[in-house]
RNA sequence: GCGGGCGUGGUGGAAUGGUAGACACAUCAGACUUAAAAUCUGAAGGGCGUAUGCCCGUGGGGGUUCGAGUCCCCCCGCCCGCACCA
């Protein structure tokens, strides 16, 4: 058809790219720019989803490098994880070869794509120059308290013998075995991220640029509170029991103390009485993750310990062992309320325990049914009239003058509780990084040497067998003592993934240095001046980030300035596809994939079917809507691909793919190309409509920086359309048009690089339209002399005039007042009211 | 349960409190063609009308305002995050 030849274009102009070298991040007198883009994990195949995620850094990364900038835009990939080892049990491979293998795919998928990525940069985690120096840090981290072992309740899968994540508990079985999972206590590595919780919290304000609702979702995760602690005392005279409370106000309304199945009371008094101890198995029974838990219904054991009650010695509560108190939340024990708390109501009722009535004051008494009212803490449950010296408030302030109360009287203080915990990176898996400590019968834990890292992952290792392969290793585990230099054991855990993940950003900025950064580097390229990622990464993997970077700061591997690491976060939305199905003779649903279905039609090509359409929806391969980046680029073009993941959808927003909409997007682009053509071919001389078209120009450059700066691609691919458009039927003269389509081809270059370069050199442009400064609209340009204001009658519009700019409000109402419709709408009387907004619109009000 | 978001033509979506529907898809009509594809030109929120035009219209109901898709209150629907956090 056209001789829009992407299959030529595109590669002769990524050569010319690479020969010349643009894209190698160099420091330099400019100021610098930091775009990144969350690195992929190398599953296999680039996805059409990661199309969209690069094109829009692309985009950023282009338009600062045109307008004057030092630009770093690197790529990684996120290379350990479980999905290689899991492909090495199935297969009988390596996951190293399997990383690799798929890293080099990827890779040459990506390439295609024109990305402004300076691949020298490139690292995989799983490089043991990468993970040895997260060894360092680690090492570091450990040296200055950001490091423990501690023991913790886990899940764990007895058949898998490792450590399962929540995500990979299902229905409280593993989600690979199908065994019932088990919680475990075991000893474990731990960063130590709550003792930053305060300040990863308040910061969160300083991130202006950050999505409220990633903020929001950061703040709930820390989820900090404001209590009282203290301490009941035992009518036997043991320990006193300590418990927290958000809602001392109902102090009142108490009927029994209860603790966690883990607290150490509990464990104590199972020693001596096997009943607790199997209550407390029975509690142990089911993982840990939130839908165990709902489905789990309320435990207790009754200690026959009684405890008295803070504002009455008088007054004895019964201590129970209850399985839906935490231990790792407060302080593992709690005093019940249950007018006031539901799951207290459930566990009285269940058990007979005593409810005593609702009260706001002493003559407004709610009896209780089985359904607590939890009162806003707007909303204060007066119990303090009991009590001399303590004056009624309302309120928030209320809980703070209890708190004030029990400080005064010396049994209790206010406190802050994060909901917020240690961060858990003990792994029981081979593909992750070691973690370099070595056990030693005499030393205890050592650090290894700094000058002995990395502590590589052996090759030779089998999956045969479940369980961690680095602990039946014959010869890896069995080390020397850095210390004293007896046999030892070497750490067999690896890390969590997300460690790998926390710190890449500060590596791309010197990703050869033989130390974990390399200060200048960082001093120069940090932080992140856009961070561009999927909303799934919200909380984990940006917290991580926030803590390692401060963590970093203290160990000496970050300039001061660089505890917030990304300046600027967007989070694009997916790139969803239609599903195609019909029903079997079950009622079961059969996915048909695009190709095979006829659409005009709405049935199956083959069978004549009729299909149902579910549209948009998430890309699954089971569910057969996967689009395939590189059948896109066979066909259309890395261009159209990267054009149509602009356009339509803001950016934040999902996306659906249409094979309708990607042909259009091509169809545009080689219709572009057919415009530069004619141009080129074109002599008309110049004319009066030469100043149009470079008024429109100036628009167009105006709108569509606008929309690049602001993250609306859509409503800079719309002006383009509509300035091609311009373009296309302006009737100027051959270099008028010439000039604007250069303009056009530079506004393009960011989104549609190889294109643009076509243009450019079709219209005789000097070298690459790539390194072209940024066009700048000339502000005289910019404004009109005359503006078309809309007549209203009262607030609905009825006509329009025509009025110089800076017309005076009375001679614009005197044109008004003159308007036939607005003459016709009095019909002789007078308005009541004329407003004129001057260059905006006039309202006659009858 | 708690927290947040969204709701605009057949579709994706535009719209600093100021002309609702930019731009595009799909649709329809016309040109070119033996024909089709491609391309080009044009129409188009809904209703009534030959038409100037009139009425209705941003999930529903109320309010503030000269003026509301936009701000406020109530309701309905959908989506996302967290969740036995005391």
């Amino acid at each position: 058809m056209s001789q829009y030849d992407t299959a030529n274009i595109e590669p002769k102009w990524q050569d010319a790219w690479d020969k010349a070298d643009l894209f190698r991040a160099e420091r330099s007198d400019k100021p610098k720019y930091y775009v990144l883009e969350m690195f992929p994990y190398p599953s296999g195949r680039i996805h059409i989803g990661h199309v969209r995620n690069y094109t829009m850094g692309d985009v950023i990364a282009r338009y600062k490098m045109a307008s004057g900038f030092s630009v770093l835009h690197p790529m990684g990939w996120d290379a350990f994880g479980m999905p290689a080892e899991n492909a090495a049990m199935a297969s009988g491979g390596h996951p190293k070869d399997w990383t690799y293998d798929n890293i080099a795919t990827m890779r040459g998928q990506m390439k295609p794509l024109g990305l402004s990525i300076d691949w020298s940069r490139e690292f995989a985690t799983c490089d043991p120059e990468y993970y040895g120096q997260q060894q360092a840090l680690f090492l570091d981290m450990l040296g200055a308290g950001l490091v423990y072992r501690k023991n913790a309740t886990v899940n764990w899968d007895p058949v898998d013998m490792t450590v399962l994540a929540n995500e990979q508990v299902i229905d409280g079985k593993g989600w690979r075995s199908g065994a019932e999972v088990e919680r475990k206590d075991l000893t474990q590595w731990f960063f130590n991220i709550s003792s930053m919780a305060d300040d990863l919290l308040t910061s969160l304000d300083r991130l202006s640029d950050w999505p409220e609702k990633v903020r929001l979702m950061q703040e709930n995760w820390i989820g900090k509170s404001r209590g009282l602690q203290f301490g009941f005392e035992r009518s036997d005279g043991g320990d006193p029991i300590e418990v927290y409370t958000t809602r001392p106000d109902t102090l009142m309304g108490a009927s029994f103390v209860g603790i966690s199945p883990g607290h150490p009371l509990a464990k104590s008094l199972s020693a001596a009485n096997p009943a607790v101890a199997d209550f407390i198995a029975e509690c142990n029974k089911g993982g840990t993750t939130a839908e165990a838990l709902e489905t789990a219904s309320k435990l207790g054991f009754d200690t026959g310990i009684t405890v008295k009650h803070p504002l009455d010695p008088s007054w004895e509560l019964p201590v129970w062992i209850a399985n839906f108190i935490l231990m790792d939340y407060g302080t593992g024990a709690i005093f019940a309320c249950p007018a006031h708390d539901q799951r207290d109501l459930d566990f009285c009722r269940k058990y007979g325990l005593p409810v005593i009535d609702t009260f706001f004051a002493l003559d407004d008494v709610t009896p209780v049914g089985t359904e607590a009212f939890v009162p806003p803490k707007t909303d204060v449950v007066q119990w303090v009239n009991h009590f001399a010296g303590l004056d009624q408030a309302t309120g928030t302030e209320a809980i703070e003058t209890t708190i004030d109360f029990a400080e005064a009287r010396g049994w209790g203080r206010g406190v802050e509780q994060f909901r917020l915990r240690d961060w858990g990176l003990s792994r029981q898996r081979y593909w992750g990084c070691p973690i370099p400590v070595v056990h030693c019968d005499a030393c205890g834990v050592v650090p290894e040497k700094k000058e002995n890292l990395p502590v590589r992952l052996p090759d030779d290792v089998t999956f045969d067998v479940p369980g961690n392969p680095l602990d039946r290793h014959p010869t890896w585990r069995d080390v020397p003592c850095p210390a004293c230099g007896k046999p030892a054991k070497r750490e067999t855990d690896t890390m969590d993934t997300f460690v790998d993940s926390s710190w890449y950003f500060a590596r791309f900025t010197a990703p050869r240095a033989d130390t974990p950064t390399d200060l200048d580097d960082a001093a120069y390229w940090m932080n992140v001046d856009q961070y561009i990622g999927g909303i799934e990464h919200a909380i984990l993997h940006l917290l991580y980030s926030r803590f390692f970077a401060r963590a970093m700061q203290k160990t000496g591997h970050l300039p001061q300035g660089t505890e917030e690491p990304f300046n600027a976060l967007f989070t694009q939305g997916m790139v969803t596809h239609a599903i195609y199905q019909t029903k079997d003779d079950k009622g079961r649903p059969v996915y048909h994939l695009p190709e095979d279905v006829d659409l005009d039609a709405g049935t199956v090509t083959a069978t004549g079917e009729v299909i149902e359409i579910i549209p948009s929806a998430k890309m699954s391969k089971s569910k057969k809507n996967v689009v395939d980046p590189q059948a896109i680029i066979a066909a259309f073009g890395a261009d159209t691909a990267r054009w149509f993941v602009l356009s339509d959808s803001p950016p934040e927003r999902d996306v659906e793919w249409t094979a309708a909409g990607a042909e259009a997007a091509h169809k545009h682009l080689a219709r572009v190309l057919r415009v530069a053509q004619d141009i080129a071919k074109a002599d008309r001389p110049a004319n009066d409509k030469d100043a149009d078209l470079a008024k429109a120009t100036a628009r167009a450059i105006h709108e569509v920086t606008e929309g690049v700066e602001g993250f609306g691609f859509n409503k800079a691919v719309a002006k383009l359309y509509e300035f091609t458009n311009t373009i296309n039927k302006s009737d100027a003269g051959a270099n008028a048009r010439k000039d604007a389509m250069k303009v056009l081809a530079q506004l393009m270059a960011p989104m549609t690089p190889h294109l643009a370069e076509e243009v450019w050199a079709l219209l005789g442009g000097d070298g690459f339209v790539t390194t072209m400064p940024w066009p700048k609209a000339d502000p005289a340009l910019l404004v009109d002399d005359t503006v078309t204001l809309p007549i209203q009658i009262n607030g609905k519009k009825k006509a329009e005039i025509e009025v110089a700019k800076d017309a005076a409000k009375d001679a614009v109402e005197a044109l008004v007042m003159d308007h036939p419709a607005v003459t016709k709408a009095l019909n002789g009387g007078a308005p009541k009211k004329v407003i004129v907004v001057p260059g905006r619109i006039v309202n006659v009000v009858l």
